[in-house]
DNA sequence: CCGAATTTTGAACGACGTTCAATATGAGCG
DNA sequence: CGCTCATATTGAACGTCGTTCAAAATTCGG
């Protein structure tokens, strides 16, 4: 007698789509909190929510898919937290040491997952995701509205804003993969604060 | 009757074990340089050059040590291109000036083996390897001396450098991996200029 | 010319991302 | 209620990967 294998259950009805996503997504990034992008798989991921791997495929997408939906958390906390970290009252100067200040505290507090987001290199013939440039801009033009007072004029603004982006992405970069302790034992935050500083003038 | 299978062809003779260590390594960087992190693979590597994966585990190691060997090239290769941009005869500040220059046409010419420097994330236990501080002081120590005239402070002028050094990674970086040009479509060495000058006051 | 050390290899192992076809479930409708 | 259809869910399979193992071939010192 043959025995007849199970296969397959069907819907719970635990979830709706949104939610299952929601789902998978804060699992992925447990997973890239603790063990960092290496810790990220199909399988275990899927043992982590209690699913088969199929249904992260079905809801979601393959890997590359999900690792986008956890930066794209990642930035809206980013921005989250640089939001609270400009007051009305403070000048520019302090505004933006303050921002440099929030962005470093919120890659010291979850470096691997900010990580994730520029550890993640994609395609290099695939087009730019939309919502990243609009993540992206969307945080720093809140550094372009603290630097507005100072630097009217707006094409100079536009490139200071990047430079000193980009400047705090090489701070935090180097400091989370260890590679700026061996140059200097200050905290990072010590040389963003003196970066902007200096870049300000 | 039991066909007998030939397995083990015992030393060819061609390499002594530091040519084979460098032709894994040569042949690693190519393929990075023409797709990336994501091409090289044990398998891919072994065929290309013509050998069984086993070998480059026996002369080599493992794939991080392999990365670790390209990488630790990478920085020598660096150390070159920025040592052929100081002049003795130029002001500290042209010759910083012209180091920001040098590095990011190095990156700009190689952005896929640069890249691999600082892709790799090496396991977080783990010490870190004793010649990458090395090469990379070897190359800020550069930097270092070109500042000195201006910077008289030794403690003062490590955390320029340092600063300094992070502040061109993240703009290298950010321009590899196209998440740059979102914020303006200046090229990377503008704004390095605009860093170095505005940051040497 | 023989034995020891080293190089080289094919095969195997386990894990991975992804795809496929089958199946169970829930919703809409008569 | 019963029927149908869409879909959520699954186990199994495929191909690939890094890595390990033991066997075989080669070189070299004596």
């Amino acid at each position: 007698m043959a025995k007849t294998v199970r296969r397959g259950t069907g819907p719970r009805g635990d979830h709706n789509r949104e939610e299952f996503q929601a789902l998978v997504t804060k699992a992925a990034e447990g997973l890239v909190r603790l063990e960092g992008l290496r810790g990220l798989g199909m399988r275990r991921l899927a043992a982590v929510i209690g699913y088969a791997p199929n249904s992260i495929y079905n809801a979601v997408g393959d890997l590359d898919t999900v690792v986008l939906r956890v930066n794209a958390r990642t930035l809206e906390r980013l921005h989250d937290a640089l939001v609270g970290a400009v007051s009305p009252d403070a000048t520019p100067r302090d505004n933006a040491v303050s921002v440099a200040d929030a962005y470093l505290a919120f890659v010291q507090a979850d470096p691997q997952v900010w990580s994730l987001v520029f550890e993640h290199s994609l395609a290099p013939d695939s087009a730019f995701p939309e919502w990243y440039g609009e993540a992206l801009t969307r945080t720093t033009d809140l550094v372009d509205r603290v630097l507005a007072p100072m630097i009217p004029d707006a094409d100079e603004r536009r490139q200071a804003v990047a430079t000193l982006w980009a400047g705090l992405h090489g701070l935090a970069s180097l400091s989370t993969s260890r590679k700026l302790a061996v140059l200097t034992p200050e905290p990072p935050r010590d040389l963003a604060r003196l970066l902007v500083r200096r870049f300000l003038g």
